[in-house]
DNA sequence: CCATATGTTAAAAG
DNA sequence: ACTTTTAACATATG
């Protein structure tokens, strides 16, 4: 489910239940998720520290360790969760408050951790991960990425969306223009900005690019306020047979960006 | 078996 | 050379 919005609640449960804890042991032996780095590169840089505080850009976590430890980097890919266990067992949960894991979820199953924190005080931090496309790395590179999609300047954002000639949904996917923006929330922004994710970029003006980025910013905090991008307006009438919730017409699929694509064909131009 | 999936990226194409 | 698109990645699910 990762996308900005669940990203930062991730940080988040890192954040209030990960810090300070002493590091006794830690799992990195999936070496698809943690490539390049051997297996065992990552444990020896970790145990016997402590995360220290837990950062964001985009879709791209990092923690950084005390005593002037490496920075661990994690990202989610499309299907990872964090999950954190205080001494007893018992996981933090942040995170999607309808849907979130629950003990007792069959999501639970070990057989998806494909990376593993153990704290000296029982707890642990995990990666559960099913489809296996989460990252975990040390000293990531952060050059690529463009700004953060909830903070992204308004002069900085249209400068960055207008160059070139993309379609208008493929550069909001382009994390190095603007870091944050996946399938759903590109759609559910799109929609409530009334763009066709068609528009190449070099076609919107000013008003557009603004009402654009007010659309993005408010889809943004409701998604992280409401528990993820799933909880968008729009979201849930991307299928056949969908209906635009305002205007009722028929909702249209395409492929743009690589991924499939729901809009409205009437409200959206 | 086929299609699809909330992400990234190397390779190909333009 | 730079920008944009496609294909592949690993795995689960309908």
């Amino acid at each position: 489910m990762p996308e900005l919005p669940e990203v930062e609640t991730a940080r988040a449960v890192i954040a209030e239940a990960a810090l300070d804890r002493e590091i006794a042991a830690v799992d990195d032996s999936d070496t698809w998720v943690c490539r390049p780095l051997p297996p065992g590169q990552i444990a020896a840089a970790l145990v016997g520290r402590r995360l220290v505080a837990a950062n964001r850009r985009g879709k791209t976590m990092w923690c950084d360790t005390s005593d002037d430890g490496p920075v661990l980097s994690l990202h989610l890919g499309m299907s990872g969760r964090i999950v954190v266990t205080d001494p007893d067992g018992h996981p933090v949960e942040g995170g999607d408050p309808v849907r979130g894991l629950s003990a007792v979820s069959p999501d639970r199953d070990p057989v998806w951790d494909r990376f593993t924190i153990e704290f000296a005080d029982g707890g642990v931090l995990r990666l559960f991960d099913k489809r296996r496309l989460g990252r975990v790395g040390l000293d990531p590179d952060l050059t690529r990425l463009g700004p953060d999609a909830g903070q992204v300047r308004a002069s900085d954002f249209r400068v960055r969306m207008s160059r070139g000639r993309a379609p208008v949904k493929a550069r909001l996917l382009d994390q190095s223009v603007i870091a944050g923006v996946g399938n759903l929330l590109a759609d559910e922004t799109l929609w409530q900005a009334r763009l066709d994710p068609h528009r190449r970029v070099d076609t919107l003006d000013r008003r557009d690019l603004d009402v654009l980025l007010r659309a993005l910013r408010a889809a943004t905090k409701r998604a992280i306020r409401r528990g993820g991008v799933h909880t968008g307006e729009v979201i849930a009438h991307r299928k056949p047979d969908g209906h635009c919730p305002r205007c009722g017409s028929p909702m249209a699929r395409a492929t743009v960006g690589g991924r499939t694509t729901w809009f409205c064909p009437v409200e959206q131009v």
